[in-house]
DNA sequence: CCTCTGCTAATCAAACTTGACTACTCAGGC
DNA sequence: GCCTGAGTAGTCAAGTTTGATTAGCAGAGG
């Protein structure tokens, strides 16, 4: 699974309503088009699929205020809504190695209740643990790891990649539960930018006012 | 980048000429239809493909000798080593948090000459050293990483990630320098599985003698 | 001796991704 | 008044990826 749809839906549901050109920009503002394969021929592509398939609903709209063709808006539909939710859970829960995918569901975590996204992790790094032995002692043959040569460096770099996740992760779940962060229901959600004269969002115990951008 | 033409080109390199069916085989003992998109249908593509611009010669064969409809050899040209090479450098050098890439290369890394393999890592550590001050400097507005909320833990994420990558890529070059592995114009290439009596890869100062497999 | 299963080897349509290109408008300079 | 450059919004062809499907032959079992 590629990161798109993901991250299309999730700047679709955070506008209310948008149109290519503004999702193609909250994204650029992501920093997305760097880490994923967020350009814009993927967006406009995906936004037609997801239209044609029911998740988003399409309006045609005036020829643009500002310049340029006219554009279409989409709006997310309850067939959205609920696959955008199966995304992130997914993208959350499941350790598959895709930077694009893992970074996209921690944009978006905050649209979850606190506590089902410390319990997600918590499965990721259950999900991590499970990959780590099966590979350890799947791959490693039975005469011992020499059998595989510079090949086993291959391995060895999974695991130590799969050790450096899970410690991250643990490290999130705990600023989580610590109190950080704004979760869906806990008043204003964080948008974009923040107002003046936060604290360090890493710090403990802590709490956000966001404001809308 | 995808790992695909890295994978395939050096695949059929190893066996000197080979059919599609034998490069997908060779990859699957790899593993590499798991952390890669070497799926069937994405290696006879990158075989056609590469056949039409030059890098592999096609010889077109019997009816093949056990079953199944004729196949398709292909053997390596001048230009698809080159092309080889330049890919391999340049998976080995860039830092792009690509696993897929970066696992085939360490696959075909022992194709260069010792000193080169080491060059090129550092080289890659010295990518990993500017990407992270690129991200620290340039991502954390000048008012704090306050600014971010929860945005910043994907910045984080991917500091942690490059870390634990450098880390590796310090071991791995250690390794090397020790002396592990077989390198080119070193003897017998390590292919595949190794013969028995070996010391652990891992192990320094050690010296591998292969076996074609 | 006939059918079923599994292996060999590959193809194909549908979907996705990429990078280049189109077309339109407005503000400002000449 | 007209031209240019920057920004807006999106399309398109070429290439890539995916998952399903095709098709031939061998050996096992009935």
């Amino acid at each position: 699974m590629s990161a798109i749809r993901l991250l299309v839906l999730g700047a679709v549901r955070q506008h209310g309503r948008a149109h290519g050109y503004q999702v193609r920009g909250d994204l650029e503002y992501w920093g997305a088009h760097e880490w994923s394969n967020a350009k814009p021929g993927s967006i406009y592509h995906a936004l037609k699929q997801m239209a044609k398939q029911g998740l988003l609903r399409e309006h045609e709209t005036a020829p643009s205020t500002a310049g340029g063709p006219p554009r279409t808006e989409y709006e997310i539909t309850e067939a959205g809504t609920e696959e955008y939710f199966r995304l992130l859970r997914e993208a959350l829960t499941s350790y598959d190695q895709k930077t694009d995918v893992k970074s996209a569901a921690i944009g978006f975590v905050v649209d979850l209740p606190r506590a089902e996204a410390v319990s997600l992790l918590k499965e990721r790094i259950h999900g991590i643990d499970e990959w780590r032995s099966a590979v350890t002692e799947h791959y490693v043959p039975e005469d011992g790891p020499e059998q595989l040569g510079h090949i086993g460096e291959i391995m060895n770099l999974w695991i130590h990649t799969a050790d450096a996740e899970a410690t991250w992760t643990r490290g999130l779940i705990a600023r989580i539960e610590r109190g950080a962060y704004t979760f869906a229901g806990e008043g204003e959600p964080f948008v974009g930018i923040l107002a003046e004269g936060e604290e360090n969002p890493y710090a403990t115990d802590e709490r956000h006012s966001g404001d809308a951008r």
